[in-house]
DNA sequence: TATACCGGTATGAAATTGACACCAGGTTGC
DNA sequence: GCAACCTGGTGTCAATTTCATACCGGTATA
């Protein structure tokens, strides 16, 4: 990850944004991000719709507080009550989130079906140039 | 998409989101992506731009191509030429990582300073409950 | 001869992740 | 009384993922 020295600003920006999606581009990032969106969570609700294990929240969750992007409140009660919500810069950063959602939503039968024309190129026939012409583009 | 008043639906919505962005949201697709879409590339020159391992390349290139987000031309010359480019549909999802791009490079240094006042108010401490406030978000 | 290029694959080590148990401390069920 | 639960975590260990490295074929270059 790290590199000689390469003047090129494309390579600058893709290791900025290397640095920047590790931390808040992973996957359960990007859902916790996506979930808080509707307003305040607590953890095990958060944890139950997103069918994460208790370990990864806690630690995405305690990142994302870190990088400013989530705020935690905490109930001394009993049982204990912790939400979270967005800050301002979450909500910024809800916007290309929602994108990707969308995005995901909208294409999802589209790559399914792109999977399983490309596993019968490779399972059924040899070197059909089917799966590089009929993985085509976006049939939705 | 919005279906507020239905918890399964949102739930739904998480499954879905969590498969399709567990193959194709993972910051070396984002960043393959990113940096396919200025044109076609050749396998070491992305190894080169991305810092990426030379198996974790190809195994994304291969998933991404199954999955039809981008096409693979191989040229049987010596030595051996393998050019990539995306897809119609690679070029559906160019759009929301442009937006995930653009992101991470504005709040760049608004994340690294959120970063080190959390850190600050850890080994200094003091006020806790000013890290969550301070943490000011995006004067963007 | 030795070296490098190119696009991979194979291998073992290191890092990440998940499943699970454990904690406090009050509430509910029996 | 007492076990079992609820909450928001942490710790442990195994499984999975990722990385660094070595290697390959076939040619050009030094």
């Amino acid at each position: 990850m790290d590199h000689p020295d390469c003047p090129d600003q494309r390579h600058q920006n893709c290791r900025v944004m290397n640095e920047v999606l590790t931390r808040v581009g992973d996957r359960w990032s990007v859902q916790i991000v996506y979930a808080l969106s509707r307003g305040t969570m607590r953890f095990n609700e958060l944890k139950r719709e997103l069918g994460i294990s208790q370990r990864m929240l806690s630690e995405s969750l305690r990142d994302l507080e870190r990088d400013g992007l989530i705020a935690r409140r905490h109930f001394a009660t009993i049982p204990p009550r912790v939400e979270y919500e967005l800050t301002d810069l979450g909500r910024t950063f809800q916007e290309p989130v929602m994108a990707l959602a969308k995005w995901a939503l909208d294409h999802q039968t589209c790559i399914e079906a792109n999977r399983r024309s490309f596993a019968e190129a490779e399972t059924g026939h040899g070197a059909e140039a089917l799966a590089g012409e009929q993985a085509s583009p976006n049939r939705a």
